[in-house]
DNA sequence: AACGATCCCTGTTGGC
DNA sequence: TGCCAACAGGGATCGT
């Protein structure tokens, strides 16, 4: 599933190839790709003939700053992933979104699910969209533990559901939520507010360590359909995963069976005797 | 305002 | 073996 350090790695495979360049062909194929511009059609329209600044992230959202002051967002959803190829190269299924660089490059976008979605909005479109409402990056900006110990005070929602919570914090997925509750030794069902300091502590410390750690393996890829890199290559952070899909395993730590709750209407995985 | 429930979507999985 | 319901999940939206 793409989180930060999927997005993010997904971002730094893309800039090499598209920073600088004009993107000379943009060929949206599917229109629910294309639901957050008002007009799908504005999507290609708006990326033709026009060139790539930057390339910025936002918790799981890349944002590429281009020429007119446009930006290109792309988030993946839960399904999504890009792809580099040659124009020609075969297409996989379910590709909705096509860009071609003045470099005879393909950058593609396949989405099974269509819970991703591409945008090209300009300032006041961007302004006024639920983009504005993002929190901080949860890698680049973390807010120190007294902020965070803020947001969290009086909140009786589970400490699961407000990490997951984008306005609170931009990145963490369910995956990562359940990777740092586990280090942190808190329990996912847990009030957001009754955390102590501490404990408010012990889950911002690990927010970095574990989204490094993805990020340093290239992600997690749970399986064929799901996250790859823009290569095709899998992430290798699975098999270091301590919590996430390992329900009815033998905890790393102390031997109990991993089990698995309903939290926020999210599967969350921890163990019931180091997480209280 | 805060929170929970529901919906979107389709490939995969698990139960019968 | 084959069928089909359940499941997965980020984010928008709606109801309480």
């Amino acid at each position: 599933m793409p989180e930060l350090p999927e997005v993010e790695t997904t971002r730094r495979s893309l800039a090499p190839v598209l920073e600088g360049r004009v993107v000379v062909s943009a060929m949206l194929r599917h229109p629910r790709t294309g639901r957050r511009n008002e007009r799908s059609s504005d999507v290609a329209d708006r990326l033709r003939g026009r060139r790539v600044v930057t390339m910025l992230r936002h918790g799981k959202f890349i944002m590429t700053e281009m020429e007119d002051d446009l930006t290109w967002v792309i988030h993946l959803g839960m399904s999504g992933r890009m792809e580099i190829a040659k124009p020609n190269d075969p297409e996989q299924p379910h590709t909705h979104f096509v860009a071609i660089t003045d470099r005879d490059v393909a950058v593609r976008f396949v989405d099974p699910r269509t819970f991703g979605f591409i945008a090209v909005l300009t300032p006041s479109e961007l302004a006024t969209s639920s983009f504005r409402d993002l929190g901080p990056d949860a890698l680049l900006e973390l807010p120190s533990a007294k902020r965070l110990g803020e947001r969290m005070s009086g909140r009786v929602v589970a400490i699961k559901t407000l990490l997951l919570d984008q306005r609170v914090l931009a990145g963490l997925g369910n995956i990562y939520a359940d990777e740092v509750l586990a280090r942190a030794k808190v329990h996912p069902r847990r009030q957001a507010g009754s955390l102590s300091e501490d404990e408010v502590k012990a889950v911002r410390r690990y927010i970095k360590p574990v989204l490094e750690a993805g990020l340093a393996h290239g992600g997690t890829s749970l399986d064929d359909l799901a996250y790859l890199l823009p290569d095709g290559r899998a992430g290798e952070y699975l098999k270091l995963l301590r919590v996430y899909g390992r329900d009815g395993e033998p905890c790393m730590t102390c031997g109990t069976t991993i089990d698995k709750v309903s939290v926020g209407g999210r599967s969350s995985h921890f163990c019931p005797n180091c997480q209280h």
